[in-house]
DNA sequence: AAAAAAT
């Protein structure tokens, strides 16, 4: 089987979209018209009946035939495979990166033998199926982040990865990941699959966790990319939707599978998954999956069920940021890995404009609709509220006022909220009034402008935001009203302004200098150290020794702890090298509110 | 004083 084989035919499938007529657009798997032929041609289905491949999923095609229970078998195309539709499944609108922009982002790998980075995707062996789904998705060079994350993942290494939203974080773990399946096989899981444990319960290979319904939709939609023509098939579970649907697509077959965590855990109590043959674990957005909210529900997943332990199985975190409270969480599930720190385009998100404005509450509304007034017309703006109630509200409001928006957050149902997200993307609605919801990971092209309407309580939550634009080397602006509402974010959004090289209101600096010295924290927000995105806390763990960046700093290149990255690096040095001096780890209890 | 995430 030859890789332009791979290419032309599916060149061709893309071409005609009329050619095969309806696709089955869902079934990832081994269904299809050929069936009847290759069965036909071989003696009829009854023969296949106890085999493997061919169990009551339904049979691929000749080659399976000749590689029926053979590891081999997952490692090659599936050509005569009718599944999803290539034009459905590559013509998304992200096409590609503005690669010219990434190649002098600085990366920092930190860990024992850390394996070389990639420079092209043939510097490492993925595979024929791999090699043409990437072809397809028209990816020519790897990203930062993949260069470095993919040898990480393919030599088996655990790994924290910290990297700028819109970085291509998503295919730098699905890529690896799904190739070490096509070369493994699918080993154990197979035998659960057909054997003692009967069909109705799915042991997925790999298990993917996010925070957000769209989230897990977005990276299932990625994942069915890169799975094509393969043995693979993704499965995606979240709450809010009709679960015996998704009890039925899981019973199709299950090898990778995303999932927010409420909805898994209840899948793992009905007995519809299990973890016993999970060797890859991916927590997007992880240091959000650890916060607070979310962490009894990944340890009941991770530590409390039959997946594997740390050691055997392979872990991979990924977020924009990593507090390092949330680091030293993230130990308890990674063996001995590689901490990455890919920095921001050119000297931190200079693709982004923030703005700080001063807005009292009363006249935030009139403002808004002039800052809408003075956007054009087809590009999309996404404005940021602090409460689901102030959500609709505000898209109330603006409805009134004749603009066309919507609006997503999470008392909304999960129809309206994927709704939404479809008629802001298509831009049908180009404004979308969002909660949190919308914080995290959505791709989303074409965000011109994104607006703080509230600002957002801790500094992470506002990277994460304005990370919706400006992505893919595309120009964004970020506009935030500020008010004394918002005095518990002053210093670490002054930190982050200063680091971006961006305009700082003089108010917004004398605010900062007078915050410092009359708050009992010392101006520094409890929980979290400031930092866009974060060092490997083992770095720094003996102490600040290692930093001398103080205060005086400030004005000239951010953060301390950025030597060495050209001043545009990382932040967040977690211990005292502000020179404020302040403790942030004092109590057991984390104040969020900062009372 | 909140968002999210199972029903």
């Amino acid at each position: 089987m030859r890789y332009s084989q791979f290419s032309l035919v599916d060149c061709l499938l893309m071409c005609s979209s009329s050619g095969f007529g309806s696709y089955d657009n869902k079934d990832g798997g081994w269904g299809g018209p050929p069936r009847d032929a290759a069965y036909n041609s071989f003696g009829g289905r009854s023969d296949r009946g106890k085999s493997a491949f061919f169990n009551d999923r339904g049979a691929g095609c000749v080659l399976d035939y000749f590689n029926i229970e053979t590891a081999a078998g997952w490692r090659i195309p599936e050509m005569m495979k009718i599944g999803p539709s290539p034009l459905e499944l590559f013509s998304g609108s992200n096409t590609g990166i503005n690669f010219e922009k990434y190649d002098d982002i600085p990366v920092e790998a930190t860990g024992s033998n850390c394996p070389p980075h990639i420079e092209s995707f043939h510097d490492v062996d993925m595979g024929e199926i791999i090699m043409g789904n990437i072809t397809l998705s028209r990816y020519t060079r790897p990203t930062p982040v993949q260069k470095h994350a993919i040898p990480i993942i393919k030599s088996k290494r655990d790994l924290m990865a910290c990297a700028q939203t819109g970085s291509g974080k998503t295919a730098a773990f699905l890529l690896p990941v799904l190739s070490q399946i096509y070369t493994d096989g699918p080993g154990d899981a197979l035998q659960a699959e057909n054997g003692k444990y009967g069909r109705r319960k799915q042991y997925p290979i790999s298990l993917v966790l996010a925070p957000t319904r769209e989230l897990a939709l977005q990276i299932y939609d990625e994942a069915r990319k890169f799975a094509y023509r393969s043995r693979v098939r993704p499965c995606v579970v979240y709450g809010g939707a009709d679960i015996g649907q998704q009890i039925r697509d899981l019973e199709r077959g299950c090898h990778l599978l995303v999932a927010t965590p409420g909805r898994l855990v209840d899948m793992m109590e009905r007995g519809k998954i299990g973890l016993d043959y999970c060797n890859y674990l991916v927590l997007d957005e992880a240091d959000r999956m650890l916060d607070m909210g979310f962490e009894p529900q990944i340890r009941r997943i991770v530590e409390q069920d039959t997946m594997p332990p740390k050691g055997i199985r392979q872990t991979m975190m990924f977020s924009a940021t990593f507090p390092k409270e949330i680091q030293i969480l993230a130990r308890d599930f990674l063996e001995d890995y590689i901490f990455l720190a890919v920095g921001r385009v050119g000297s931190t998100s200079e693709n982004i404009t923030q703005k700080v404005v001063w807005v009292e509450e009363s006249d935030k509304r009139s403002f808004l609709l002039d800052l809408l007034n003075a956007t054009g017309k087809d590009s999309l703006t996404l404005v940021f509220v602090e409460t689901k109630k102030g959500a609709d509200a505000l898209e109330d409001f603006l409805y009134r006022e004749g603009y066309a928006c919507t609006s997503i957050h999470g008392d909304r149902s999960q129809r309206d909220r994927e709704e939404a997200l479809h008629q802001f993307r298509s831009g049908r609605c180009p404004i979308l009034v969002a909660t949190a919801v919308a914080a995290r990971g959505l791709d989303i092209s074409n965000v011109k402008h994104v607006i703080n309407f509230d600002l957002p309580s801790d500094i992470e939550e506002y990277v994460h935001r304005i990370g919706r634009t400006g992505r893919v080397g595309n120009l964004g602006l970020a506009t935030s009203f500020f008010n004394d509402k918002n005095s518990n974010i002053t210093k670490d959004l002054l930190d982050i302004l200063v680091e971006a090289k961006q305009e700082v209101p003089s108010w917004l600096e004398s605010l900062a200098y007078e915050h410092q010295h009359k708050s009992s924290n010392r101006g520094r927000s409890k929980r979290f150290s400031g930092g866009f995105g974060a060092r490997d806390y083992r770095q720094t763990s003996g102490g600040s020794s290692g930093f001398s960046g103080g205060r005086g700093g400030r004005n000239t290149g951010g953060h301390g702890g950025n030597r060495g990255f050209g001043g545009s690096g990382f932040g967040g040095n977690f211990y005292n090298s502000d020179g404020y001096g302040g403790n942030y780890n004092h109590s057991g209890s984390v104040d969020w509110w900062g009372n």
